[in-house]
DNA sequence: GCCGTTTTCGGCCCGACTGTTTTCAGTCG
């Protein structure tokens, strides 16, 4: 069971509980240990085995041992016991918007039905109005939550949230007496994916906001509006919130918005021993309630004695404490970048040729690139034989000539790991290679031992210098192979090969946790973009915002060194 | 159920919004 498996595990006994009645405490224990281990950077597995389960956060004695049960039998008594209280398909109604515990254990128990057919037959009867605190308004608001639910696919990939908050924030920022219209929450702090999106308006009047924000195009459904806060559904589901705050609270506002929940209760707690108290509309001096304002998020932050913290490491990931130490650490950042090392063209699967691709990178400012098309193993992205690798390396050449000193370009490929192990490649071509990137597409469903031995062979050869998107996972949906991450750390730090971040939204992989563990490690870390065309070289931008959520400072990146050292180093890799 | 440089017991996230209410409960973030 992994880190994953029993963070679901966990949340999924929140819900249950949450749905039985049990004292709200609990299911928020149950779901703050949820969190803490679906955002470990180490396997639970290892955590037990060294006796050390309880240091995780939210992770006491009785939780400590159902992970120990969980992780020894793959089962649970105490849940087992709890899904025959309560119904695991009731679970599914707390995904309607607007139809939370304490409606779905009501329904439930006076209209004993327990799947979402069943609900959606009794809303359309007509039978959940006449229960008491419901009347026909929720139960039309729960039929809706039900079409609603159906067009929506869970959290949304920053990739898609992204263009669309800036988009709304654009369009807000025009209405007249806005002075300020800035994302927040989770998509500030740069998530991989988001549950919605939030905006935070500075006006000192909210109506022209609300109205402009209500009207946007798009938007099928108005799911709240009042004066602070309004909320609206698109069509394709997505939900987006906005709050206005007038100009001179705007700093405190963003602040408390942008969260994470837990950085900001850290932040309270740092307020109160200075004697101040922060909210979401204000800093105040406990003394005499003398409101602090701040218009800028900075003055929040000045006003604690803390320099301001970067959004992307806001998830109370020991931020706060480095920031009271004065330790905060100098993140990279997109201008540091001068190489990119996962490129593709017509080769294979990339829609730009050599000269194409190279003249976009030097658009961008890119002193390095790698050109790394898939290799033959991968038919169906159209890999390179290694007869059309003696085409492409002439292809290669004519570009350099033609680009002269403003780029320096690499002949690399992409070489497939195969599903039994082996490179796809032989060792001695491999070694006349500039620059060699190993990746799975294949196989990923195998056993964790089996996918990681090929990982792991793929580590120790000698001619192999960057793994990219290390878990072949695919946001939203798929998830990555069931790799032991330790191992494959252990073996990338003994070895030096590098492990990537990969930049397209729908990768983001490795993920921050693991990329800051492999940081700690002092494996060096590769951020690329694996373009296809022009449009993806931009989204370097994503991958150097997980970088930052991983604490990575310019040096631990491999993309950020001088073309000579960049250059050295390869060769000392053969 | 977790946690502690105020506490090993008694706190824990609280405010906006909506609907069903006539003063409040449930949901959400």
């Amino acid at each position: 069971m992994n880190n994953r498996e029993l963070a679901d595990t966990f949340t999924l006994i929140a819900d249950l509980s949450e749905i039985k009645g049990e004292i709200i405490y609990k299911t928020l224990a149950y779901r703050k240990a949820a969190e803490s281990l679906a955002a470990l950077d180490r396997d639970a597995r290892d955590y037990w085995k060294e006796g050390k389960l309880r240091e995780i956060p939210g992770v006491g004695e009785a939780i400590a041992e159902k992970i120990e049960e969980l992780l020894k039998t793959g089962k649970l008594k105490f849940l087992t016991q709890l899904k025959k209280e309560v119904p695991p398909s009731l679970t599914e109604w707390l995904k309607i918007p607007g139809l939370g515990p304490k409606k779905a254990g009501l329904i439930w128990k006076s209209l004993k039905i327990k799947t979402l057919p069943q609900l959606e037959k009794a809303a359309r009867a007509g039978k959940l109005r006449d229960l008491p605190g419901m009347g026909a308004k929720s139960e039309a608001a729960i039929l809706a939550g039900i079409e609603s639910l159906a067009r929506r696919s869970g959290r949304i990939p920053l990739g898609r949230a992204y263009p669309l908050a800036q988009e709304i924030a654009a369009a807000l920022k025009k209405v007249p007496g806005v002075t300020a219209a800035e994302p927040a929450g989770s998509l500030r702090r740069m998530r991989s994916d988001v549950g919605d999106i939030d905006i935070l308006v500075a006006a000192a009047d909210s109506k022209p906001v609300m109205e402009a924000f209500t009207r946007l195009p798009g938007v099928a459904r108005i799911l709240g509006r009042g004066e602070i806060k309004s909320s609206v559904e698109f069509g394709d589901g997505v939900r987006a919130q906005v709050w206005v705050h007038p100009p001179q609270r705007f700093g405190t506002a963003l602040q408390y918005a942008t969260g994470s929940k837990d950085h900001n209760v850290a932040l309270r707690e740092l307020a109160l021993k200075k004697g101040l108290s922060l909210s979401e509309h204000a800093l105040k001096r406990v003394s005499d309630g003398k409101e602090i304002l701040c218009a800028e998020e900075e003055a929040v932050y000045r006003a604690l004695s803390l320099p301001w913290i970067p959004p992307e490491l806001r998830e109370n990931r020991g931020e706060v404490e480095a920031a009271i130490a004065g330790k905060m650490p100098d993140l990279i950042e997109i201008k540091d970048i001068v190489g990119d090392f996962h490129i593709h063209t017509t080769g294979s699967d990339g829609v730009l040729s050599v000269l194409e691709v190279a003249k976009a990178a030097v658009r961008r400012g890119r002193k390095v690139i790698a050109i790394t098309d898939h290799s033959a193993g991968l038919g169906i992205a159209g890999g390179l034989d290694i007869a059309r690798h003696g085409r492409q390396a002439e292809e290669i050449r004519r570009a350099q000539e033609a680009l002269g000193d403003a780029i320096t370009i690499l002949h690399g490929s992409e070489v497939e790991i195969r599903a039994d192990g082996t490179l796809d490649y032989p060792d001695e071509f491999l070694a006349g290679l500039d620059l060699v990137v190993a990746s799975l597409h294949v196989g990923l469903r195998q056993p964790r031992e089996k996918v990681t031995a090929r990982a792991l062979k793929a580590i120790r050869n000698p001619h192999v210098d960057i793994i990219a998107h290390p878990t072949g996972r695919l946001l939203p949906e798929r998830e990555g192979a069931d790799l032991d991450m330790e191992a494959v750390f252990a073996a990338a730090a003994q070895t030096g090969v590098a492990l990537e971040i990969n930049s397209h939204p729908s990768r983001l992989d490795l993920d921050d946790p693991h990329a800051r563990r492999a940081k700690e490690l002092g494996i060096p870390i590769a951020i690329d973009t694996d373009a296809h065309s022009e449009e993806d070289l931009d989204r370097l931008f994503f991958g150097v915002a997980i970088a930052r959520r991983a604490w990575l400072k310019k040096e631990d990146v491999i993309n950020t060194w001088p073309v000579e050292i960049l250059l050295s180093w390869l060769k000392k890799r053969t």
